[in-house]
RNA sequence: GCGCCUGUAGCUCAGGGGAUAGAGCAACCGCCUUCUAAGCGGUCGGCCGCAGGUUCGAAUCCUGCCAGGCGCGCCA
């Protein structure tokens, strides 16, 4: 049950008739706006709700806005709704207040779904991939990564609990050079380490890493070394991916990050995907040869240039396939891709939006979120990554400094395309100036109240035996009101893709609770008013633990 | 040169057509004999990068400029 939702829909009924009988009464010229919108004012003086509706019929209506929210309010009907007082305001909103009462329906409510309460069918079951993470099995995983996969992990159950049905997916890129040059670099380091004077070339990986992959194959394989090197080169082309992506899954698992599918693009190659795909696009006419290679025709639909996908020496590009790939999403039945790159693929966007086109699949059925990138900063000074160098940002390095919940929580505060900077000194992710454990404590802050209650004999009662009305202390009012916000801001962040939105509630709902508490003392000698507020504690700790869940953060019980 | 992202309080960032622009941190002043002070209340702090335009209304949309970041391969 949506309490807001009911309530917005009583109200834009009751103005939608206004505006008809008005329109009847020869006072307004109509028609009846096909949105009206409907929010609630930052400043509680505006009443529980506001429209804009007079302002954008102003134009229409050929009249001040102020004179058209006067004939609307003139025909409103509020018999068996909600309202209890509408008036026009400032440049010509129209601020409903509503009668006391209205937001108490939510608690029955949260009782009544627990864990399940703020899920919706909003979504309609409609299959959405989210496609994320996705680093290169040549290497541990990198700052950015971390900010990405707490992102996408947090989506994905925000699409979820809107109704959406998302699965979550990484593209394991264990095919074509890069992991030839893998296994080229870490046979290299095997015979190093077995006191062979090797020189590591300029494109093969330089990392520490790749030092400490040799030395775990050697251990695993002893007599490594006495194989033909074909042989090596053929195995490491296998063992070396699996071994950097199973360390990745290792990683992301204890972070929170959970796929469920690991797709590797190799099996797609030796499936003989690629052959068929450009077999058939050859035959559409969307691909042609040209100078000895293949290209798909991706300048028909808006990008720079036409991309290969077919080297001229035979081998299938990266490009052709990726096109297989979301091809395959689609043919599994997915209707909307979404992808989060890293902010260094930006210049895919065209090209991608142009290979679905190719494939024949809605230009606006592929989303691709950019995250920007993270900077690290360690006592004043950037923590700087190089790839190249070898001496990069690892995301298991973070996860050293910072517990997985503060890691979680910070970079789900910020939106994905800002360019952030994360200070290990200054943001004292370890102290209690963390938001992260402001929220934490609202929560264990109730289940000691709810323990202490249960000592003096409280048992959090039922719903339909409590006395809402009793809740109207401005503090119990605003708490209440928030959780009822809770189902349509998982939508509003879900359909947004923005899944910072709920960090900031999370922390708001905080807010409102501390407030409360100071405010209020919950057990007392008046137990039909202790009973009220055990129920609105336990409410609040129902979407508290709702929120962290969704953000991949623990609710503690005590702190 | 072209493209993408960013520019909001001392710092890190929300807000992305609507009423008086917000939060956390930092600074300052108060509040624990009672359910967790990891808390609460208050003060200080802003030409929302600059300039035009659209609109009843612009931090928000459009154009140009400035500054920073990142990309522009028959690489993956």
């Amino acid at each position: 049950m949506r309490v807001i939702e009911q309530v917005r829909e009583q109200i834009r009924q009751a103005l939608s008739s206004a505006i008809q009988e008005a329109m009847a009464a020869g006072e307004l010229v109509g028609p009846v706006p096909e949105t009206i919108q409907l929010d609630i004012p930052k400043d509680k003086a505006h009443g529980d709700f506001a429209t804009n509706l007079a302002m954008t019929m102003a134009r229409q209506e050929r009249k001040a806005p102020r004179a058209v929210a006067e004939a609307i309010l003139k025909h409103l009907s509020t018999e068996g709704t909600w309202i209890e007082q509408a008036e026009v305001a400032g440049p010509g909103f129209i601020n409903f207040r509503l009668k006391f009462g209205w937001v108490h329906q939510v608690l029955p409510a949260i009782q009544a779904e627990g864990e399940h309460f703020g899920e919706s069918d909003h979504g309609r079951g409609k299959r959405i991939l989210l496609e994320y993470v996705s680093a290169n099995p040549t290497g541990p995983m990198v700052l950015v990564q971390a900010r990405a996969g707490a992102y996408g992990s947090t989506l994905a159950k925000l699409l979820n609990a809107a109704g959406y049905r998302c699965d979550t997916e990484f593209y394991v890129n264990d095919a074509g050079h890069q992991v030839k040059v893998l296994a080229k670099s870490v046979d290299l380091r095997a015979q190093e380490l077995r006191g062979a004077k090797v020189e590591i070339p300029e494109d093969c990986y330089p990392g520490e890493y790749v030092i400490d992959c040799a030395r775990d194959l050697l251990k695993e394989y002893p007599d490594f070394l006495d194989w033909p090197e074909e042989e090596r080169l053929a195995f490491l082309e296998r063992w070396a991916p699996e071994y950097f992506r199973s360390g990745q899954e290792k990683v992301l698992r204890e972070y929170g990050v959970v796929f469920d599918r690991w797709f590797s693009e190799r099996s797609l190659r030796e499936a003989g995907k690629p052959q068929q795909l450009v077999e058939r696009l050859l035959k559409e006419g969307i691909a042609y040869e040209k100078d000895g290679a293949i290209w798909m025709r991706t300048t028909q639909f808006g990008d720079d240039k036409d991309r290969v996908l077919v080297k001229s020496d035979g081998e299938f590009t990266y490009f052709a396939a990726d096109a297989c790939y979301h091809m395959d999403k689609y043919q599994r039945g997915y209707e909307i891709l979404i992808d989060i790159f890293g902010q260094d693929h930006h210049g895919y966007l065209g090209r991608m939006k142009a290979m679905v086109e190719c494939l024949g699949y809605p230009r606006d059925s592929l989303e691709i979120l950019f995250t920007q990138i993270v900077r690290l900063f360690k006592d004043g000074q950037e923590v700087r990554m190089s790839k190249r160098r070898g001496n990069f940002v690892l995301m298991e390095d973070l996860l050293d400094e910072v517990s997985v919940d503060a890691a979680r929580f910070f970079f789900l505060t910020r939106s994905l395309d800002t360019h952030m900077d994360f200070d290990l000194n200054l943001a004292n992710l370890k102290s209690s100036d963390n938001p992260v454990y402001y929220v934490q404590y609202a929560h264990a802050r109730i289940c000691s109240i709810l323990r202490q209650a249960a000592e003096a004999g409280y048992q959090v009662p039922q719903a339909s035996e409590v006395d809402l009305s009793l809740l109207k202390d401005p503090a119990e009012v605003d708490l209440i009101r928030k959780l009822a916000e809770f189902p349509e801001e998982i939508i509003a962040a879900a359909d947004s893709r923005e899944a910072h939105r709920m960090t900031r509630y999370a922390m708001d709902l905080a807010t409102l609770f501390h407030a409360f508490y100071t405010r209020c003392r919950v057990i007392s000698d008046d137990v039909a008013l202790t009973r009220a507020r055990l129920l609105l504690c336990d409410g609040t700790k129902v979407v508290l633990r709702n929120t962290l869940g969704l953000l991949g953060v623990s609710a503690p019980e005590r702190m």
